[in-house]
RNA sequence: GCCCUCGUAGCUCAGGUGGAUAGAGCAACCGCCUCCUAAGCGGUAGGCCACAGGUUCGAAUCCUGUCGAGGGCGCCA
């Protein structure tokens, strides 16, 4: 039996107070849907409110206070209700019971999803995300579409969707012909055998330096790339080289940043299916040819806003396919091969105009095909840009900076607080726990405002260390986990009488932790993390004002020390499940 | 020209599908380590939520307009 979430509980209380109210004016069912009960932001108006009453207020054309009063006069009895109380011109109060709110704290931390409400299962939802360039070094610019679309995944799976994660690579572009070509001219065997992605990066950066001079490379590289699209096993053999070097290096960083794939499928695994894209479109009269090319017209009254009048190539004049000739081949390949209630794309806003493209093509050809175009929910969720301080980042400009470098500066970092800090532990300790704080920093501090927001890169902001940040989520944790030690071996358990909390710090620890289920719900639907971390900060700043005021373990009584131990298990549990939905590692001790 | 974002404390940003007195962090200032980890805790100061209208019992939030910033608009991804 799932544990259902303290807004759940109360709203279902609302929702058969109001039916009750309306039914004595003689409008039952007037408003089916009641908004859900929320936690209040200031404890002077309860623990949970409901503005539900002036909605009704309205629907029943009366006083919204006395409709209060006749909801909450028909509010059926449940235990997790102490009070309630109609205040100013209509809100509905609520204060929880402070020992069934105890107990509801103990229920989600044994349940095995944290009392996070769980879809029906098999719900399969594709998430499509980092995709980096093949024989390029992932830079800061990759970050966000990795962290964010980590996070996102594992925020699915914590409402029980089955997720997959799809790497969709860059592994099929004309830069391979470019790099074939400046490999056999100019490759440093001794710098590959150094820094393998890195070598191939300088051959890029020298073939176009070349070409720019000697335009002859430029059909070079056609040639070669028209060779390695036709098979030519000696390209191709590079080629699967090229795309090996790249994808070990990617998860070194992928291994640092706790990200993991299900598959990765780049562009290369969709060649085939293109051209049959293109005619399929041109058969269905969606496509047209026009200068060579073959494009997608949008009319100016098309439904969707965004590209009316716009116009989406699928064919370049020289034969060759785009990126959204791709993208919609790989749609169909996941529908097919999962059968997905959603599709989650995760890339820059820059690329809106592009998925609404791809989306609106896909929708209309399914309806010539006559099956459903909403058969998935197709969701681009995009984040603001990030730009250095100077400017855009260009690896031409060799203005770029390289994520291992940042994730090594974090680390560094890191080690230097955890030297101070901790002389005691040894050098391997210390160096592990620098390696978690440091990069769990780097992905805090990008998850932890709105996606949407544009990003100016700042090396003090990524890696601080104090406030809102991942220390010092990782820091409470720790302490918890330090006390248990000290508490002796009973100190994780949690018996329910012993979970009472009568001071007003435990009480409003106690509150805060129990809304953990809620919130991860809020973030999945709204798709942003940043909703967990600022949930998670004020978990730990309720938990340090807890410790820090209250001994734990020189309690008054024992009674008084276990129950204080409890609530130090029940807090550790709600931390490491969030941060472990954010992707940074929760540690014993720092 | 059309389309999409954004404008909140000195700085960086939450809050935005309407709710009660707009919140953090950093920076500043004042306190707190003979006591469970000071990556912490308490306190002070700091705001016409760009501007002007509109809708509403109620607007930082929704609508319209103005100003300012960024981005995108057939053969890049």
């Amino acid at each position: 039996m799932a544990v259902q979430t303290v807004s759940q509980i109360l709203t279902s209380l609302v929702l058969a107070a109001a039916d009750a109210a309306a039914d004595t004016a003689g409008r039952a069912g007037v408003l089916p849907v009641v908004e859900s009960v929320a936690s209040t932001g200031n404890p002077r108006f309860g623990d949970y409110q409901s503005n539900h009453a002036f909605r009704l207020g309205k629907a029943l054309r009366s006083n919204p206070r006395a409709v209060a009063e006749q909801m909450v006069a028909r509010m059926p009895a449940h235990p997790a209700v102490a009070r309630i109380e109609v205040a100013g011109p209509g809100f509905i109060n609520f204060y929880l019971d402070d020992a069934w709110l105890c107990r509801q704290l103990v229920a989600q931390h044994q349940d095995r999803a944290g009392g996070v409400p769980q879809v029906e299962p098999g719900r399969t939802v594709v998430i499509d995300f980092s995709s980096p360039n093949i024989a390029k070094r992932m830079h800061i610019g990759h970050m966000r579409s990795t962290i964010i679309g980590s996070a996102l995944q594992r925020l699915y799976e914590a409402c029980g969707y089955t997720v997959v994660a799809d790497n969709h690579i860059g592994d099929w572009g004309t830069q391979f012909g470019m790099l074939i070509v400046a490999w056999r001219r100019w490759l440093d065997p001794q710098a590959f055998e150094r820094d393998p992605v890195g070598e191939l990066e300088r051959l890029y950066v020298a073939f176009r330096d070349a070409a720019a001079t000697d335009p002859a490379l430029d059909d070079l590289a056609r040639q070669e790339t028209a060779r390695l699209q036709a098979g030519d096993p000696e390209n191709r053999a590079l080629w699967q080289r090229f795309i090996d070097i790249s994808l070990r290096e990617f998860q070194g960083v992928y291994d640092r940043l706790g990200v993991a794939f299900h598959v990765t499928l780049g562009e290369s695994f969709y060649h085939s299916a293109l051209p049959g894209v293109v005619e399929a479109l041109l058969a269905a009269g969606l496509a047209e040819k026009s200068d060579g090319a073959v494009v997608v017209r949008f009319p100016d009254d098309h439904p969707v806003k965004a590209v009316r009048g716009r116009t989406l190539v699928i064919e370049k004049s020289d034969g060759a396919y785009l990126y959204g000739t791709t993208d919609l081949a790989t749609l169909e390949h996941r529908l097919a091969t999962w059968s997905p209630v959603e599709i989650q794309y995760i890339t820059d806003g820059r690329q809106q105009l592009h998925f609404q493209q791809v989306f609106a093509v896909w929708r209309s050809w399914r309806t010539w095909r006559k099956l459903d175009p909403n058969a998935v929910k197709l969701v681009h969720t995009w984040f603001g840009t990030l730009k250095l301080p100077e400017g855009a980042m260009s690896t031409r400009k060799g203005n770029v900076i390289r994520l291992v470098d940042l994730l090594d500066e974090a680390v560094r970092r890191a080690r230097a607080v955890v030297d101070a800090k901790s002389p005691d532990l040894s050098a391997q300790q210390r160096a592990e726990i620098a390696e978690a704080v440091g990069v769990g920093a780097v992905c805090y501090a990008d998850l932890a405002q709105n996606p949407q927001s544009d990003v100016v890169f700042d090396w003090d902001r990524m890696l601080a260390m104090e406030g809102n940040t991942a220390p010092f989520l990782m820091y409470s944790y720790a302490r918890c986990r330090s006390l248990q030690r000290k508490g002796g071996p009973k100190a994780a358990a949690v018996p329910l009488s012993a979970a009472a909390c009568p001071h007003q710090l435990e009480r409003a620890l106690v509150r805060t932790l129990v809304r953990l289920p809620e919130v991860v719900a809020a973030a999945l639907a709204s798709h942003r993390p940043n909703l967990l971390c600022d949930y998670l900060f004020e978990c730990a700043q309720a938990t340090n004002r807890f410790y820090f005021e209250l001994s734990v373990l020189q309690a008054d009584t024992a009674e008084q020390r276990q129950s204080r131990l409890a609530l130090i298990e029940l807090t550790a549990g709600v931390l490491e499940r969030g941060l472990a939905i954010l992707g940074v590692p929760s540690l014993p001790r720092m």
